[in-house]
DNA sequence: TTGTAGGCGTTATCAC
DNA sequence: GTGATAACGCCTACAA
């Protein structure tokens, strides 16, 4: 087995003490030029390493950002990590992560393990079912920074990045609307959470702006995956008065329920007009091309990341009541066009 | 602030030692059940939480494993880290997962970060240009275990998880030899990467065995990403003799790159049979569907994850020369089918 | 500019 | 069953 290089192996081979070889390898100023470059060397002779966990416990810094994501299965989430694992590395920050799966239970599971890992910071986007954020109190409690992004709870405990989801929800159906759509049906997801709630909200909204009444068999909360797309597609189909319109809540759900919908015969846009949510690359793939909103999935992960960091590192200090929302837009594309 | 409890805390308020502590909190069999209950107890209520740092520094063992993987885009390695993280949460492991950006350099940066971190183990996918695995030899000397999946190098240090990309090539070439084409071109990534190496070779062999001759202008090499297969779908239009057939390394750049040529007003497949590679989402989508290799990116993750964590537990114990190769398989979708 | 010394919180090895 | 004690390797007052 290899033994490992300390800094006193180091200090008893160049007759010096383990306090410069720390301050040297650490880059401290107040050591000689000369002496330190000594030191870095042998140290990379000896193929010296230093020991984290010492390191670690003796400043009760982790160096860790912990990020805990519903699950590792959309494009838009694992733009999000991208972003966040690029910046947090450029930044000399290791990236922790773990999926909740959707699931409370192990999300505050996930919350423990982070906990315990003595991250110097969280980055979370909230399960499905996720009724309030208790299991973060530990956190908020000891100083150590929480930021929510899209998946968020409405409480002022942690700084919270967003996009307007009740905004872009309303411009996709009053465009909808305005294309002569008066049967729009909405699929989402979980309206307990956020995102899909004030999606939610903004469709009701258009709605009543445009005098089109809600209808409630034209409301389908689903996974909003593959499969349930499909899903939603079949039970379209099998209705007796079709919607003209559709505004799916995540694109890849939406695509797949209006490839259901093309192979059953229906046109697109010409008898149901169609409309997703988050601009992934399939809504640019598929045809008619897919009207959406630009969630700057990638921004979001650097704004999160970045916020973080320079909270930690002291160069602005996260108010704790603040939103950040990023801009996002709708994308108008063939796939709701009638005219 | 937060005053952190300690085992010495906790060992005095139960007038006990903090070697009886340690060892009821670890739940040594040696303790007295109700003396354990009673440590337990107290430690939860006082909001004790177990110092990692000095653990991992007495036990030499961090408990994490690490993950270097190319860049977090592509379904592929969004399902292939989601299950290792699956896994590795479920047998009590840390993920630090770290992207090489397609750059050798960064990957040896990571690779050096992981080395500090002192992970228990590494799972890796090599990044586009990496020649060679020097960078890992500071592992295998000392005893840490790396598994390469997917982008693996030819070298029997490590254990690699792959598929069989040579056959698979081999397999859609042939079937689209069998459709009835002779022009097939073939649109891939970096040919110094095993896995386009052994996929362009497969197809090389097809071709022979199809007795069809290889041409160099139907050989397009590129990021196979969503710019790239437009890019090629845009250089296919301006070609003079168009190919017949189109077998891509990759779902990704292949569906961009027929939406382009559908766009062109080339009908797929009777004018050009095409074929992908991974059984993305997207093959699933567009149309008409994508033939494609049926490449278990979940699975991969799994067994990855299973392999090194098993290993590490002393279960079972991965020899130097091991290779795994996973099922996969030609999807025949309508994408290719000319009859 | 460099050295001394104590402590960060655990766990393993002896003892009893 | 439980306790005493010595590392694990690093950092940082404080001294020199």
């Amino acid at each position: 087995m290899h033994k490992e290089i300390t800094i006193y192996d180091l200090a008893k081979k160049l007759k010096l003490s383990p306090a410069t070889i720390s301050r040297a390898l650490s880059d401290h100023r107040a050591i000689n030029k000369k002496t330190k470059k000594k030191i870095v060397d042998t140290a990379e002779a000896l193929g010296y390493r230093s020991n984290t966990f010492a390191s670690s416990l003796r400043k009760k810094k982790s160096n860790t950002i912990g990020v805990i994501i519903p699950r590792l299965n959309s494009h838009f989430v694992a733009s999000v990590l991208g972003a966040v694992e690029k910046i947090a590395n450029d930044s000399g920050y290791n990236i922790i992560m773990s999926q909740s799966m959707e699931s409370v239970a192990r999300e505050i599971a996930n919350t423990k393990t982070m906990f315990n890992s003595r991250v110097d910071g969280l980055l979370v986007s909230l399960a499905y079912d996720t009724g309030n954020i208790d299991h973060f109190d530990k956190f908020i409690k000891r100083g150590i920074p929480v930021i929510f992004f899209d998946r968020v709870f409405e409480d002022d405990k942690c700084v919270r990045i967003v996009i307007d989801n009740f905004k872009n929800a309303y411009d996709v159906t009053t465009h909808l609307a305005a294309q002569g759509c008066t049967r729009i049906m909405h699929i989402t997801g979980n309206l307990k959470r956020n995102v899909y709630a004030e999606r939610y909200n903004g469709y009701r909204k258009a709605l009543r702006d445009a005098g089109l009444p809600f209808q409630k068999d034209l409301l389908l909360s689903g996974e909003l995956n593959e499969a349930s797309g499909a899903a939603a597609g079949e039970k379209i189909l099998a209705m007796k008065k079709l919607p003209d319109g559709i505004f799916g809540a995540n694109d890849t759900s939406t695509a797949s329920c209006m490839h259901v919908l093309k192979q059953g015969g229906i046109r697109i846009p010409g008898q149901i007009a169609i409309a997703g949510f988050n601009n992934d690359p399939i809504s640019r793939i598929v045809e008619p091309n897919l009207t959406t909103i630009n969630y700057p999935a990638y921004q979001m992960g650097e704004i999160a990341a970045t916020t973080l960091i320079n909270h930690l590192a002291g160069v602005s200090s996260i108010s704790n009541t603040n939103i950040i929302v990023l801009r996002s837009e709708l994308i108008i594309r063939s796939s709701s066009l009638k005219k």
